[in-house]
DNA sequence: TTATTACCCACAGAAATACTAGGTAAATGA
DNA sequence: TCATTTACCTAGTATTTCTGTGGGTAATAA
């Protein structure tokens, strides 16, 4: 975006950081976690409306129903209209990495911006004390979240 | 700060999520990292002005006042005023954990709300099927920028 | 045909980030 | 003593993002 109004009467122009996104998961990626493994409880064979979901985890129907459809689009869920219908799983449990839902839904999972926008983001790369550092991490982030499947969700509980 | 304005008009009232800082590392724990870092290229002897570090780093100098003032007050670093003054470590470069750092400018490191602000921050706790990976995410981030000092990123750089 | 469901579009309040502006206080050198 | 240099303090602000609402339309089944 480097916002035009960047002051360049200085010698050295300031740098335009556009830091704006250094998050791992928002309400929205959790939302979808929960809703794949309240679907992933109901099984495959029966459609969920959307409504009884969001009133048995408390969360706004209306918020939900633009996570579903990206979720729907991506070919994550089986979608069906009118009365009857709802969203399925059109997988197994196993088939469904936390990452990859994630990825989804948040669009990237860097922990720091200058990361996640390709090596334009930050014109010190090629001389960074702390990039490796952030590579690494995010690599161990992305090998975390790749590593659990919704099926193994579904097996954790608090309530032991 | 769970904000009181929240809408109790509906049946079933909706749990304040709160979420509102999910993120890992801003530009202001970066920020913080790149100056320690310059600071101990510097070595414990002499005072560097944030003018130079600030000019040299392509930071707002202004902006950077705010963030070493925290350094400052929570010792990691010494001020002098005045000429020929300015910051300095007051250890070596192996005392200063990342983590360390990054808790302190960051307030947290916690990818998700729900594990940061105590139990009572979602009342789904005790029966969650998502809590367990955030909490094992968070120990992860956790050990992971614990084992990281300044020494090490000082070794570190992508222009091999 | 009617009810039920998914989908689409635009807007909106709140919060945080990443600054900026304009000072005051302390230390030094002339 | 005075001016300069530096840290420190308080307040404000533009932008963005998140987390929703509100009000529709399209598709499907009873």
């Amino acid at each position: 975006m480097a916002s035009p109004t960047t002051r360049s009467n200085s010698p050295t122009a300031r740098i335009a950081t556009t830091a704006t996104k250094p998050m791992i998961v928002s309400t929205k990626g959790r939302y979808a976690l929960r809703v794949m493994v309240c679907l992933a409880q109901r099984g495959q064979e029966e459609y969920v409306p959307l409504k009884e979901i969001a009133e048995s985890e408390n969360m706004s129907q209306k918020y939900l129903e633009s996570i579903m459809t990206v979720l729907s689009k991506a070919g994550f869920v089986d979608a069906v209209h009118g009365k009857g219908g709802g969203y399925r799983l059109n997988r197994s449990p196993e088939g469904y990495t936390i990452g990859s839902i994630l990825k989804l839904t948040e669009g990237s999972l860097a922990a720091v911006s200058c990361t996640s926008q390709g090596p334009a983001a930050c014109s010190r790369t090629e001389c960074c004390h702390t990039k490796p550092m952030w590579d690494r991490l995010d690599k161990m982030i992305d090998e975390f979240f790749e590593g659990i499947t919704v099926d193994d969700l579904l097996k954790e509980n608090t309530q032991v």
